[in-house]
DNA sequence: AAAATAAGTGTTTACTTTACACTTGTTTTA
DNA sequence: TAAAACAAGTGTAAAGTAAACACTTATTTT
């Protein structure tokens, strides 16, 4: 049997759809574009590519990510495989993940390259295909991951202010959160170094910044206790 | 570009592989088999399928459990695309799903058709591929959705008692619960009713049955409280 | 020098979770 | 037929967590 079972099994095209998000005047934003090919030309669309027979799924949405923002060693995490039929003219299964970047080491000249652009989430225009919808489980995974573990730095640069860090988690959840409860929570798990300078652009007063330190973090998991916001 | 655009990109195999999952003896079961075929003849696997041309992996993966346990309408939900390198001779993308299942509805003509059982998740085997991997994402992931969707009511049958509901819980934990407070909290959200009668067997003093009621449950919904244990 | 602006700071209240031990109903056994 | 065995069933108090809430401070602009 083993030789022949796969003889009449059908094969697909599985693409990887990027959800890549970054965070940019106090909002969440996502990196979209203006597709240049049939079928759904012009239509807006997650960034996306093929996989390829002799890499992984995880590898082939690494490649995507690179290929279109330049930026390495970048946070991901599969949402899911979207097969329903018809969703394109010729079938494609496709994985989406989500990537969280720096959006201040994007490439921009890939942006003019691709027809890309980054584009606040709360302002999305309706997507081709089904990525509306990988669109909106990206939101409800990452809501729940960034609720209990520390993904959201991966957002900012090295430094920033626990004003920017709050606005951060408010797009997130879609929700205000009051500054005093938020900046209680965030210190008393003690993974953020205060630095002695501070951001005057945003403010007369300035806000100082920090810093996340992955190494007060792994002793909190250590001792048995856990990120939540 | 769009006509030849497919062209030269690789096509995968894609199956589907299922996690079926009962509840017997106060204990979370998986339905496993021996594989029947190379790679990988005779050792332990979760029951999969290749997804056909014209249907949705959705679907798949509804007529695999089908296939394997005789039920229909079945709760399932996708866990992720596995996808690694070498995972199989020939390539195959898998994509996993959970299904919870009364294992009452099992038609055990087919565990001995298909070389299949119901193996306590304590007690799995190492499992072929990634198999074993799947199980521990789904383990992961009812976790996280069982306490706040009222899921665990597919793995019995419509009658049950709270002891048996409790141990369900503690099965999916895989932690001990406390009975006052269990029972306080899954009462107080009024989303069971509890019957005249009596289960008999388990105890001398006998435990009453309740039934999940699916009404209870949407208005509390509707009220925008949530479920929650 | 006054006004404007966002940063920064503590306490109280409400709610949720956890810990904890005895009584009840029924069957089995002596 | 009484006592022992067994799991079902029940309430309260303490601890911990989350939510609500308003003024002061540092700096720049006018």
């Amino acid at each position: 049997m083993s030789a022949t079972y796969y003889k009449n099994k059908d094969k697909f095209y599985v693409a990887v759809d990027c959800i890549i998000m970054g965070f940019r005047d106090n909002e969440l934003n996502i990196l979209i574009a203006k597709r240049p090919f049939e079928p759904m030309k012009g239509g807006w669309s997650l960034m996306g590519g093929f996989v390829n027979e002799f890499e992984s799924i995880n590898d082939a949405a690494k490649r995507v990510v690179n290929e279109f923002t330049g930026i390495e060693d970048i946070y991901m995490e599969q949402v899911g495989a979207f097969g329903d039929i018809n969703r394109d003219l010729v079938r494609v299964i496709s994985i989406a993940y989500y990537a969280l970047v720096d959006i201040e080491k994007f490439d921009t000249s890939l942006a003019e390259k691709y027809d890309a652009r980054w584009v606040k989430i709360t302002l999305l225009p309706e997507l081709i295909f089904d990525h509306s919808l990988m669109v909106k489980n990206t939101l409800n995974l990452l809501q729940r991951r960034a609720a209990v573990k520390p993904i959201g730095f991966n957002l900012l640069q090295e430094q920033f202010t626990l004003p920017t860090l709050q606005s951060l988690y408010e797009s997130i959840y879609q929700e205000d959160i009051d500054k005093r409860n938020f900046r209680k929570k965030i210190l008393a798990m003690d993974i953020l170094e205060k630095l002695d300078e501070k951001d005057k652009i945003s403010s007369r007063k300035g806000a100082f910044y920090y810093r996340f330190i992955k190494e007060k973090y792994d002793q909190l998991i250590q001792q048995g206790l856990h990120f939540s916001i």
